[in-house]
DNA sequence: TCCAGGATGTTCT
DNA sequence: GAACATCCTGGAC
């Protein structure tokens, strides 16, 4: 399996967000190797986005949503780490915020770090996936569509159904429908 | 140096 | 399903 390229990631967010569904996370450090089948993501936007970063003018938080697609984009919200991928072209802010993960990997590894036993809770939000996979700050920037410690990889054809909802926790939301999950999978947050 | 913001998680009922 | 703990970052001053 192989990185997925440049190509993928500069798209429309909404599109990128229902197409990283069933793809693989991969993220390789010192203490091991972990890695989760995505199962459910967001799209934002940028002018035009009430919930987005990049509503508000570029500052250096938020440059990042005006990179070309590709990037890790990592933020911290309420003690906890929020982990993106920038979408689209260069100077057109988009990205897609990984909600949920399907551990495949490094399973104790992402106990030991979340302090947790039950594999349900391991990766079913935001905050908790970035936690068992050892995401953090230092992978701000990161370019991943280069071979590396963190990336992306293509996986087999999609062999599920994806489903869609309004986005969780924003205080004001799109009409648009801009959450993806695949249905049924049981590592979904809700 | 201070301070508000914020796309959450956990726990309790 | 609601309350509340928790904390880093950058912009304002």
């Amino acid at each position: 399996m192989k990185p997925l390229p440049r190509s993928f990631y500069q798209r429309d967010p909404a599109v990128v967000a229902k197409d990283l569904l069933g793809k693989v996370l991969v993220h390789r450090c010192a203490d091991g190797l972990t890695s989760g089948r995505i199962v459910e993501t967001e799209a934002y936007f940028g002018k035009g986005d009430p919930a987005s970063r990049a509503s508000k003018r570029r500052t250096k938080l938020n440059e990042l949503m005006w990179w070309r697609g590709g990037h890790a984009f990592v933020y911290m919200v309420h003690n906890s780490w929020m982990f993106n991928v920038t979408a689209d072209r260069e100077e057109v802010p988009g990205a897609v915020l990984l909600r949920a993960l399907e551990p495949l990997e490094g399973i104790e590894l992402m106990k030991f770090r979340r302090g947790f036993e039950d594999e349900k809770l391991l990766t079913s939000g935001p905050g908790r996936l970035s936690k068992a996979m050892g995401i953090t700050y230092d992978h701000h920037k990161i370019d991943m569509t280069k071979p590396g410690h963190l990336t992306i990889l293509a996986a087999g054809p999609a062999d599920f159904k994806t489903s869609r909802s309004n986005r969780i926790g924003v205080s004001k939301d799109l009409k648009r429908k801009l959450r993806f999950y695949i249905e049924g999978n049981r590592f979904v947050s809700r």
